[in-house]
Formats: C-alpha cells, sequence, structure tokens
RNA sequence: GGACCCGUAGCUCAGCUGGAUAGAGCGUCGCCCUCCGAAGGCGAAGGUCGAAGGUUCGAAUCCUUUCGGGUCCGCCA
C-alpha cells in the first residue's frame, strides 16, 4: 500500500467511478478528491465524487454516492461507507488499516511523507536577493526562511530544485558602496579630508555611513596601500579606483551575507551576479530577442496620476510592450543615462535562468515589490515563448516588537536590527519556525520576548514540547528495561491491536495526513502549512498525554501489559518521527528535552 | 487616478484551491495535580466571514460593484 492513505484510496474511489461510469471525462476526474473529514462521525475519509459526476452522468449525486458507497464497502481495507449529506461518500477505514501507517511511518523515518509527483521537474528558487552593500537585516529573513522551506518541500515531493540568490551588484547602489568604502580607505590612510568634504564630491552625497565598512576600508590598505588614492590621502578620480574598489568591497559584502545566511540555517545552490549576467551578455541577447519579435519600441510614457514625482519631464525611450503580456503600461528598459532599467537586466536574468536548465521559476519577493510582478511575468512569457512558467510569492513586512512595543529600526538611531542580532537573541530555530505562523502575505508581528515563551501560545515551544514528551517516554521505557528495545526497527514488528482509543485513533489519523499536507503545501508553495500541522499534530499529542491522566488505562507504560505498551510506544515513536519529517523540511532541529 | 495584497469570534490568526453544523490560541467563565505525566488538558460562552449583488446542487473561497487597511506606480533594487 502506498505510504499516503488518502492517495491510495482516491485510486480505490477512481476505480470504482470507473466501474461504475467509463466515460468520465478526464477533468472531472482530475477534481475528485479524497480527504480527511473534519467530524468524527463522517467516518475517516470523505469523496466528492458523487458530486462531480452528478452533472455528466445527469443523475441525482445521492443516488450515485449511494453506488460509489456500496462498491467501496467491498474494498479492502474498508469498514463502511456510506452516502451523506449532499452526495459526499464517508469511508470509515478498519482500524487495522490506520494503524498500518504506524509501522509504514517507523520504517520511513524522516523521509516520510516524500514524494514523487514533482517527476524531476527542474524548478529554480530564488530568495533573499539583494543589494550587497551590508549586513543582512531582519527585513531579508521572512523571504529567505520562506524560500528556504518552500524549495525543501518542493525537493520532498520530487522536484530537481536550484536555490538560488541573486546578487544586485550591477546598479548605482553598489557604486554608492564603493564611494563609501572608498571613504573609509582614505579615513584609515589618515586623510584630512572632513566627511562633509568628502560626501560634497560623492555623487548623490555620501551613503553606508555604518561602522561595518571601516574594516573594509582597513582591508584595501592592507591589499593595495596607497596605490589608490593621491597623495595626503586625497581622492583620485573615480576611474581610477572604483572597479577596484568596488570588487573588493562587493566581495566582502558577500562573505557577511553568507556568513548570516548559514547563521539562520538558509541554503544556496547558486550564486548569481547581475554584473556578470551583463557582461556574459545575456541581457543584450535577451534584448535583441524582443526586438527582433517586434516587441520594443521609442515612445513616451504618461505620467503617473495623482501624486507627481518632483523632477517629471516627458521623455522619449526605450519600451517594452509588457501591456501585450497582461500588464497595466509598457515599461521602460533604459535610464536617461542610457544605461538599463533593473527591469532590463533582470528579464536576461530570467532568460539566463531558463538557459541553465529551469522549467519552473519560483522568486520570492518583498510585498514592495509587488508592482513589480506582472511585467516581470510579462517579460518572461515574452523572452521564453511562453514555455517557462514564472511565479511571484510575496512576503509582507515582519513587525519587530518587544514587550508589545515596536523596536525602531534606524540605522541613525544606532537601533538597527540586523538579521545577526535576531538569531543572536533568540536563536536560528525560533526565527524560522516564527517566520512560518503566519502565510506569506499576511503581515507578521515577531514579539522577541513571546517567541521564547514556554506558552502554550507559542506554536514553536508547543512542537517542541511535544517532541520532547515523546522521547521522554521513550527514554523512560529504554531505562525500565522490561518493554524491549525502543528503536524503530523493532517498534515497527510490533502488534498494534491493543490501540484503539479514540484519542489513539485520531492521533494516527492525523499521522496519516502527513503525506498529504507535504503535496498540498509544495503545491500551493506554503510553508506555513508546515508549521500549522506541526502545532495540530502536538495537540493532539498532548491531549492523549493528558488523557493519561485522567485514566490511567490511557498511559503509555503500563507495567501490567507490556505487549500494549510497545504498541503504544510504536505510536509515540511515530509521533516523534513526523514531527522531525516536519521540523527537517522547516529546517529546525528537534529537541530531546525541554530545559 | 490606477495596479497588487489583506478585511473571518473582543484580540492574534487558520480554513487543505467550491463542499457537510466556519475552526484554533489568547482573553472571559467553569473544571482536572491528597505530587507515580499540569511549561499541560477538558468544557462553556462568543460569528449576518467588511457590505451589496451575481455565478450553481453548494460560496469565507470564484465574478462585478462598494467601504476600510497596507504596498507600489520612469531614470531605487
Amino acid at each position: 500500500m502506498s505510504e499516503c492513505l488518502f492517495q491510495h484510496y482516491r485510486h480505490q474511489v477512481l476505480a470504482a467511478v470507473h466501474t461504475l461510469l467509463p466515460d468520465v471525462p478526464e477533468e472531472t476526474l482530475a477534481r475528485i478528491e479524497v480527504t480527511p473529514t473534519r467530524d468524527p462521525s463522517h467516518g475517516d475519509m470523505a469523496t466528492n465524487a458523487a458530486l462531480l459526476l452528478a452533472k455528466t452522468a445527469r443523475r441525482k449525486p445521492a443516488d450515485i454516492a449511494g453506488e460509489l458507497a456500496a462498491l467501496l464497502e467491498k474494498t479492502e481495507g474498508v469498514a463502511s461507507a456510506a452516502s451523506a449529506g449532499p452526495g459526499f461518500v464517508n469511508l470509515t477505514l478498519k482500524p487495522d488499516t490506520l494503524r498500518h501507517i504506524l509501522p509504514v511511518i517507523l520504517k520511513a523515518g524522516e523521509a516520510y511523507g516524500d514524494a514523487q509527483t514533482g517527476n524531476g521537474v527542474k524548478v529554480n528558487v530564488e530568495y533573499v536577493s539583494a543589494n550587497p552593500t551590508g549586513p543582512m537585516h531582519v527585513g531579508h529573513c521572512r523571504g529567505a526562511v520562506v524560500g528556504d522551506v518552500t524549495a525543501s518541500l518542493l525537493a520532498k515531493t520530487g522536484f530537481d530544485v536550484t536555490r538560488e540568490f541573486y546578487i544586485n551588484d550591477a546598479g548605482t547602489q553598489v557604486r554608492a558602496l564603493a564611494w563609501a568604502a572608498y571613504w573609509r580607505y582614505l579615513q584609515a590612510l589618515g586623510t584630512k579630508l572632513t566627511e562633509d568634504e568628502f560626501a560634497a564630491l560623492t555623487p548623490n552625497g555620501l551613503q553606508y555611513k555604518g561602522d561595518y565598512l571601516i574594516p573594509v576600508g582597513e582591508d584595501l590598505v592592507g591589499q593595495y596601500g596607497r596605490t589608490l588614492a593621491g597623495d595626503d590621502a586625497a581622492p583620485l578620480p573615480e576611474s581610477e579606483w572604483l572597479g577596484t574598489v568596488r570588487n573588493f568591497t562587493v566581495a566582502h559584502m558577500l562573505v557577511a551575507i553568507k556568513e548570516d545566511m548559514h547563521a539562520l540555517g538558509v541554503k544556496h545552490d547558486v550564486f548569481t551576479s547581475e554584473a556578470q549576467v551583463l557582461r556574459d551578455g545575456a541581457v543584450d541577447a535577451a534584448i535583441a530577442h524582443l526586438e527582433k519579435e517586434g516587441l520594443l519600441y521609442e515612445g513616451v510614457l504618461e505620467p503617473p496620476k495623482g501624486k507627481l514625482p518632483d523632477d517629471w519631464e516627458e521623455r522619449e525611450q526605450l519600451l517594452f510592450r509588457a501591456t501585450d503580456f497582461g500588464d497595466d503600461v509598457d515599461r521602460p528598459l533604459k535610464k536617461s543615462d542610457g544605461t538599463n532599467t533593473y527591469f532590463a537586466n533582470d528579464i536576461g536574468y530570467h532568460a539566463d535562468k531558463v538557459a541553465r536548465g529551469a522549467q519552473v521559476m519560483i522568486d520570492i519577493w518583498g510585498a514592495d515589490h509587488g508592482g513589480y510582478v506582472k511585467r516581470m511575468k510579462a517579460a518572461v512569457k515574452a523572452v521564453t515563448g511562453g514555455s517557462t512558467p514564472l511565479e511571484v510569492v510575496l512576503c509582507q513586512i515582519v513587525h519587530i516588537l518587544r514587550n508589545g512595543e515596536p523596536v525602531r529600526m534606524s540605522k541613525r538611531a544606532g537601533t538597527f536590527v540586523t538579521l545577526r542580532d535576531l538569531i543572536d537573541e533568540v536563536g536560528k530555530d525560533v526565527v524560522r519556525f516564527t517566520m512560518l505562523t503566519r502565510k506569506s502575505d499576511a503581515q507578521m508581528e515577531f514579539d522577541l520576548d513571546h517567541v521564547v515563551a514556554k506558552q502554550r501560545d507559542n506554536p514553536v515551544f508547543y512542537v517542541q514540547y511535544a517532541h520532547a514528551r515523546c522521547r521522554s517516554v521513550l527514554r523512560a521505557a529504554t531505562e525500565e528495561g522490561s518493554y524491549g528495545a525502543t528503536d524503530a526497527e523493532v517498534l515497527a514488528a510490533v502488534p498494534l491491536d491493543t490501540l484503539s482509543a479514540d484519542v489513539e485513533m485520531a492521533l494516527i489519523r492525523r499521522l496519516a495526513e502527513w503525506p498529504r499536507l507535504v503535496e498540498a503545501a509544495a503545491q500551493a508553495r506554503e510553508p506555513h502549512r508546515v508549521a500549522f500541522y506541526l502545532t495540530d499534530l502536538a495537540g493532539d499529542f498532548h491531549s492523549l498525554w493528558n488523557h493519561g491522566r485522567d485514566d490511567a488505562a490511557l498511559r503509555f507504560l503500563q507495567p501490567e501489559a507490556p505487549e500494549a505498551t510497545r504498541a503504544r510506544l510504536a505510536l509515540v515513536a511515530a509521533v516523534a518521527t513526523v514531527i522531525r519529517s516536519g521540523l527537517a523540511v522547516m529546517g529546525v532541529e528537534p529537541v530531546e528535552e525541554m530545559r
């Protein structure tokens, strides 16, 4: 039998449908599902098949449901099947069928829930992607976690995943960064210039004033001595030093960014440099392709309605016909100084991903880029001829709170919270889990006190506590000595007939849902569902645990009944396994005991 | 002016891509340790799913309109 009970019985339902109505169109069959029931009185699972078939069969749903139920009742593992409600078929499984999932889990270990639905399709997931102009701040970490876990979910369901980081190292921000690093370099050489005097020389003024560039300035001296500066550490023309300083500084920033990602447990397979994509000609090639397709023209854009930018002036520029592909206006590819817009480079970059083999692209962006989605999708459609879909997941802002009060993040005020600060304060696992306790497109509040509190309403604690309790029971059983070995292979073979209490069966039902949840979360690109599932699973387990307080017969360790105890231990070990499987997807370490 | 996201219990949020009587936690109220599993658990109260139309066997979910909050709107990325 398949690892996934729901998938298994879906096939049984489809077989029954085929017997009953051989000519059902493929689209209708695809919509037939077998889902867990919300109400235990509805059995273990239900199918909507009869409701969907009613139209094509021109018959009443309840009639079809009745006939389906009669067929399904005879299916192996099914105790009873009944038509219910508007035309559902409810299935009640034999207890053995449900219990059978425990050895499946114990043998599979953390791999329980793995699937092959991705069929090796190459998916490129791009996340974090930022200007390499400074340390990562807390604003980056939600997208980092969402991207990382989305990638893990896709890998778990059989996709060939590439985790990618796009380095925006080609724009004006990086030039500003180089100027700021050059200032630190001159300072390290003992320049007589004041900051104001240097700022007056700097295009668009001196930015990136944080201390983190001081060591970069010192390292520049170590590497290049005084060769990048004039006498008395006076500035040389930009052309004498910009390339050198920029590359040196970006390399430094990348090291820091990678360290931060490592501290958060976020992995990337590929780091792609915007400047490199530009040098390789991928951008020019993409623009040439669009030109050839007749999708570019020189034109004038309407000024935006409402508040007009101060320096607005009407100007003819190179435009992409984004409106042909569903965007609202055509989009410019060149800035007034003749260089590419970010958009133009991004087109080349996405074409490059496709050239490297991507069959599906998923970009994780901050919500402030929401207005950019349509044009990017339009461009990808144009440049790939529609062969390679682009999906965009937007992450809303995270507000950091301390004791319910907002933590101001301001470089000037000196309360700038870096990602590293956050990890150091609450720990990587807490950050990761908490980032998934809301769906991505909802705003989130992250209270530094709350996320480390050992309380019921802190899901991180609640789930870890459930795992620790499982481990505690298994340790106690091992130490006691008379219940036999408690490793997975042994427990996978114990008789399970004694598991029959409602709370026990409810827990088993929950465990059976895990593979289905993994697939749904991967397909929807919604990693938060894993966190919610684990919280529910933990709740079921805590409930069973407490039932043992009220009813001694429900306790895990039964000295009078070693056989029943072993069955319970198999259940407990399976719960721990599924929690570990879920935490592994989330990149969170399970704990053995609460401190 | 336009685009995108969000409006679900007093509060914070789920709701499995259209299914059965809309669910959790917090808060409120009532219970469960004469310590062998209380950092927990059980129960109660609490809802016209922002509003109005529409689509159909069936809508919190899809469409239109509308109100409220957020993000964004050529030369930032």
